[in-house]
DNA sequence: CGGCATTTTGTACGTGTATTCCAAAACCCG
DNA sequence: CGGGTTTTGGAATACACGTACAAAATGCCG
């Protein structure tokens, strides 16, 4: 019937995503995306419909990979305070070791975006209240085998440890001494 | 001697804070630029050298105004945690009542630029360490007075605070929810 | 009141942008 | 093996980008 595509869409996604996370939406050209996904425009504008909609495609991706590998973590089976203590630590290392600071693909585009586009507020507002639905679990578990003595409400507990992860990885993006941030690490968990 | 400036260099200074901040670093033009401050982009490169230039000294001016104002109410007469409070409460009313989702500039320029290019990761870095220093102020405050029973280093208290109010502007990016960010608020004063 | 120093202004530059178009190529099915 | 359909590569579009430059405009000093 017709011809078949020369590429993989999901490689081709992936692609899309690490050249926008590492250089944001606008520091991206169409010209970067066919060169990082090997694809020329026509393609790529066939098969996407353009710059903007592959973005949009690029960060459900993060949320099916990233995402998904730290709400693994939360899913962990030692105590919540450790699975707590894994995400955040995992965070602060990523964003330290890579050598060009790229951050939390969700966060950038919260920045850089969701102010202007009410559909990658959305997606990006999926997200995070995944991540919190995720940590409100982790945060009841803990509660009910003892082992954290907060009596506020779950909820807010698990914004709060939101929050906090999410503002570590902002300092992460200008502090480079380790120590300072995983200290924050510990501190906000002898609290909890 | 010469002709005289037309434009007073400190509105033009300001006036390109406002678009930067509003659009990012990438996504504001040499063109924008011209409009929001009035001048000629030839006055523009002659004045400040450049696009790059013009954005350092915008994040100098966000420094000396907004993180500024946060300082004074940091410095304010009030118990420890009312003045932790007021400097959250009314980043939280400043993210959400704009029009045009702006955040903070400085968080902004972390997530943008602060990767690429050290001189704006030193200006922000500086930012951070400035208010981490006011806080670390406040938290010894409150202590001394025995409002804050945390006995925790007073530094790493500090940087809890930060993070979780760091945190918290990035949630209030994408979340309308006022109530449930300032339960947050709540909840992150209640158990220092 | 003329000349000098300096800013302003408008414009031109070359490059890069996002996007579109089209002819040629590749495939599957009959 | 030919016809229908899609993909592909690359050129073409129209415009925006950051920057540079020459000429006009201005105020002060002598």
């Amino acid at each position: 019937m017709a011809r078949p595509r020369e590429f993989d869409e999901d490689r081709v996604i992936t692609a899309a995503m690490e050249t926008f996370w590492r250089h944001g939406y606008e520091g991206t050209s169409t010209r970067a995306l066919c060169e990082s996904t090997g694809l020329g425009p026509s393609s790529l504008y066939n098969t996407f419909g353009g710059k903007r909609q592959l973005y949009l495609r690029a960060l459900r991706r993060y949320y099916e990979t990233s995402t998904a590998e730290q709400i693994e973590i939360l899913r962990g089976e030692g105590p919540a305070k450790q699975r707590l203590r894994d995400m955040m630590v995992h965070a602060v290392d990523a964003d330290l070791d890579e050598a060009d600071g790229r951050g939390c693909f969700a966060i950038n585009a919260a920045v850089e975006i969701a102010g202007l586009d009410p559909e990658v507020k959305d997606a990006v507002r999926r997200n995070f209240d995944r991540v919190e639905e995720e940590l409100r679990a982790v945060v009841a578990a803990g509660r009910r085998t003892g082992e954290l003595r907060s009596t506020a409400d779950a909820g807010s507990v698990a914004r709060r440890v939101q929050s906090t992860y999410y503002g570590l990885r902002i300092l992460a993006r200008v502090q480079d001494d380790r120590q300072a941030l995983l200290d924050t690490v510990e501190s906000t968990l002898a609290d909890l």
